[in-house]
DNA sequence: ATGCATGAGTT
DNA sequence: ACTCATGCATA
């Protein structure tokens, strides 16, 4: 069941960023935080040219196939099971991480913002064409001994905890993190911040970006993979701070999460290396155990053409409703559900960071 | 390195 | 039902 296509191919879609983000000012939410909800419409409207406007869109989609490509190998990736892992070793990348416990970083925002913006008109006419061609690539995963984590084992871990928190009061950024018993917690002083590199509460897209540089360029040095320093960071015994994934470390390096998060993550990542480098100096030995286990997640796949309505129908709208999520669904023959997750995280991409260099 | 998904916390 | 931070499963 589910819909299991196959092939993703890379397309990324343009991010259109904000402007600018003006460092210094106050939230740093205001940052990202201006979407717009443009309720308009369109309960009705769509009713009577639902369908035109669906065609059209889709139609205009279709255009775009040229560059797409298939791959020669597996028409639909989503099934195979692989019951018996755990075999995988070889590759410095540790992998399983288990835990199951969604843990909470937090941000948190408040509510006030005069949305104007602008919203992709409705012209389709041009915007569905638009691609971008994934610049980012990289990839040097040299191979690591490990000496990152500290402690192994980690797999009984139940903490949970989940910490909300927050402050507010100021604009500030704040977003902070992490699961952590309950609540409170921030006594917080803010203000006055200070300076810059150590501490937290800096906006400063520069300096992101130059520390997940840093902190990618260390982290090879000392011959750790993303995931290893996601498990490590549970040895931190951080107040809070749990592990990450290896999809979170790699994010944060390549600057791909929203400003707030870079943020929070960027003084647990900047412990983390010292304590590693600290570690490495005097002594470095720590076998890592891991066990795993099981438990595999599907997932679904969402094929070229489809993707491509449903690229076209997030352009005329980005934030359609319930019922003309459902009409979408049935047209693409897809579970509502995947849908509106699809819907969703285009929006969350849409806002990512991805500040190239502009300051 | 990324696509699809889950969940807490908001709205 | 949405936003955000994250993660599993994959390419």
């Amino acid at each position: 069941m589910m819909s299991m296509n196959s092939k993703q191919a890379f397309s990324m879609h343009p991010i259109l960023h904000e402007p600018k983000y003006t460092p210094l000012h106050s939230s740093s939410e205001a940052i990202r935080r201006a979407c717009l909800p443009t309720p308009s419409l369109q309960g009705n409207i769509f009713a009577g040219f639902d369908e035109t406007l669906l065609q059209r869109a889709e139609a205009l989609a279709a255009v775009d196939i040229v560059t797409q490509k298939s791959h020669p190998f597996k028409p639909d990736a989503t099934y195979h099971t692989m019951t018996t892992m755990t075999s995988m070793t070889g590759t410095p990348t540790s992998s399983p991480a288990h835990l199951h416990h969604p843990s909470v970083l937090t941000s948190h925002h408040h509510a006030h913002h005069p949305h104007h913006h602008h919203q992709p008109a409705q012209g389709l006419e041009g915007d569905l064409l638009d691609h971008l061609s994934p610049a980012i690539s990289l990839g040097g995963m040299p191979t690591a001994a490990d000496v990152a984590s500290g402690a192994s084992h980690a797999h009984s871990h139940m903490a949970a905890a989940i910490n909300h928190a927050q402050h507010h009061h100021h604009p500030h950024a704040q977003a902070v993190n992490v699961h952590h018993p309950h609540h409170a917690l921030a006594a917080h002083a803010s203000l006055a911040s200070a300076s810059a590199a150590s501490m937290d509460a800096e906006p400063d897209p520069r300096e992101l970006e130059a520390f997940a540089e840093r902190f990618k360029q260390r982290r090879i040095k000392l011959g750790v993979t993303q995931a290893d320093v996601g498990a490590a960071l549970a040895n931190l015994k951080i107040p809070g701070v749990g592990c990450l994934s290896q999809s979170t470390i790699c994010r944060f390096e390549s600057l791909t999460l929203s400003h707030n998060n870079m943020v929070a993550l960027k003084p647990i990542l900047e412990a983390w290396l010292e304590e590693a480098e600290r570690a490495q100096r005097e002594k470095m030995a720590k076998p890592e155990i891991f066990s795993s286990g099981d438990k595999k997640r599907k997932r679904t796949s969402i094929a070229a053409p489809e993707k491509r309505s449903l690229e076209a129908y997030f352009a005329v709208q980005p934030r359609p409703s319930s019922e003309k999520i459902a009409a979408i669904a049935e047209k693409l023959d897809l579970k509502k559900n995947v849908v509106r997750v699809w819907f969703c995280n285009q929006r969350q991409k849409q806002k990512r960071m991805k500040f190239s260099a502009t300051h």
